[in-house]
DNA sequence: TATATCCAGTTAATCGATTTACCATCAAAA
DNA sequence: TTTTGATGGTAAATCGATTAACTGGATATA
């Protein structure tokens, strides 16, 4: 187990002080007349003995950690994880690392998880915030940290987000599927006060309204990491309501619990009840007939996320006023949501 | 932006010597003969200021990081990232952060990435290695790291590992096809020598030779970011062997652009070509027909690996015998691999 | 009486960097 | 001759913890 080379020890063995190593080091030679010939030296010498400076230390004297804390619904959940994904690489490509984690959408983990970043020194934040999480957020924005937000935002809190147009998604979804003939229309979706399904709501209720329809019949279910806790709700759901004729699913997620449970009970969609589901992936793809889905345009959002946290944690210009990116949605048209006879 | 307390603010306030607040604050209280009062006095002003020590320093200082490393191929691909998930969750129940990264099973950006968390100082490595990689992470046990891989291993590196049965599970799924009657069967997987791979393509080479058949349909395609690359030399699979009468995919991955590829052709399974993949999601469930699938226990894998690696980090036991864990899959089997007529 | 042991802590070194403030030397200018 | 300025660096403080070694006084033991 050999011992990690120190800035110390080069300093030694080339007979220098270890400031200008580090002056070397960091680029600024010429700014503090470091000669061209000790300059070539040293590097010559880091390169060889592959030196790499202990990066706590530097974190520890200078307060950058270049880390970034991004935190998410549930890292198993597709969306989240592409998006986690395309962040991951961009944010390496930027000399940041990633530490992550899954909120469940737990406010008291969410905080827990907030102050272990917090303690850990990470130089800014993103965050597809849960509910309740409003002064926290702040509490970080005033001590001059940079968050950033998407998939949904916190009404009062001031910064920068990045999320779709929720309600025109839902809207014109429901549109959709009235345009077809259907009248029965359910929103099935989780129990949730957030931004972006309180949007969705609403754009369903607006669809509906602007037909003359009473847009009634909403099911919302509690979030649950146990799935079965999802399926037997919307199990009752499906039994309860037998003059249903179509489903808008608020998430990919309670989307595909909805299509287990048909499966369960031999309902076909369309021909028995038709569908369509926010959050497009391949299950919906690939579904016999495949699934209308409402397909967020996920490498447009996670390269906003980071493109505007980058800036944040480049420039330092802190007060600018905070950026709102709501990017467009695209409804995925298949040909279950087609109604036959 | 208020300023972070220290160690010395808190000495300074109760006009105590910071080293005594250390010790109190890691419980060394009794060992190092604190009074009982002035211990409960510090406590409760540390609690009442919400004095946190900085973690950074404490890394610094004491070489650990209370970090874990986990690197796995793909974390947007979902039986990485529901494994990723629940490692996370039980890591951090034992105080321990995770930093994770994708390898895209590209050698060199493992090998960055593994520069870089040694850089950060991680306290233990968790990785679905790729090929290649076997001198650095004999480099890393050899510092004394503690290393466990998963999903795969390296045949010369001496560490612990946990898998499932690959041989067995491709052996059996090729026997359960062959039971059905189908004879043409393929395996269809990514190119790839790691130990996994190698093992399902010999279960199927067993199973056929097995039942007097010659194995010789076996095409393996390049792993690549990119599905249209995946997509097309799987196109031209399908359109070129027009006799095989059932498939046994290696990844559920490749597994689900097969899917798409017969969607497109207008392939059914199983009445055109049966299907089997390894790994199953809710991709292969909720297909119409479902697709039989060889199921990794995901949850025992994750269980195993994390319970393995904090063993490793509380004991010291350096130098005993490696483990290895051989979990089995579940062979779900489902409809659409019935020979029909 | 001299020495050892127990208290209840404290002093100072240390981890490995960055950064502020300073110091010789020599040439040119006043 | 003294002052100024550039050149090419270095010494020491600092970030915020942990930890080995020590201290001064009271009590117990030889």
């Amino acid at each position: 187990m050999k011992k990690k080379l120190s800035i110390v020890d080069i300093a030694n063995a080339l007979n220098v002080s270890k400031t200008t190593i580090s002056f070397i080091l960091n680029g600024r030679a010429q700014e503090k007349r470091i000669s061209g010939d000790l300059v070539e030296k040293v590097m010559k010498y880091v390169a060889e003995v592959g030196y790499k400076p202990n990066s706590l230390a530097k974190s520890l004297r200078t307060g950058k950690s270049n880390t970034i804390g991004l935190m998410v619904e549930d890292i198993s959940n597709p969306f989240f994880a592409s998006i986690a994904r395309l962040i991951e690489d961009r944010a390496y490509k930027n000399g940041y690392k990633i530490i992550y984690c899954s909120t469940d959408n737990d406010t008291q983990k969410t905080q827990d998880l907030i102050n272990m970043f917090r303690d850990r020194h990470v130089d800014g934040y993103i965050m597809a915030p849960p509910e309740g999480i409003e002064e926290d957020i702040e509490s970080l924005i005033n001590d001059g940290m940079p968050v950033v937000l998407f998939d949904r935002h916190l009404p009062g809190v001031k910064t920068d987000f990045i999320e779709v147009d929720n309600l025109f998604s839902t809207f014109n979804a429901t549109k959709h599927l009235l345009d077809q003939g259907f009248k029965n229309i359910a929103f099935v979706t989780f129990k949730s006060h957030q931004t972006q399904m309180v949007d969705r709501i609403r754009g369903y209720q607006d669809a509906m309204k602007s037909n003359g329809l009473k847009p009634t019949i909403i099911k919302e279910i509690v979030f649950n990491q146990d799935e079965e806790q999802i399926m037997a709700p919307l199990r009752d759901f499906f039994k309860g309501n037998p003059d249903v004729d179509a489903i808008l699913f608020g998430t990919n997620h309670i989307g595909t619990c909805g299509l287990k449970i048909m499966q369960e009970l031999g309902k076909k969609a369309p021909t028995d009840i038709a569908i369509i589901s926010f959050d497009d992936y391949d299950v919906f793809k690939l579904h016999s007939p495949p699934v209308t889905a409402i397909a967020q345009p996920v490498e447009e959002i996670a390269d906003n996320v980071i493109t505007v946290l980058l800036e944040k944690l480049n420039n330092l210009s802190v007060s600018e006023k905070p950026q709102s990116i709501i990017l467009k949605t695209d409804l995925k048209i298949r040909n279950s949501s087609v109604k036959i006879g």
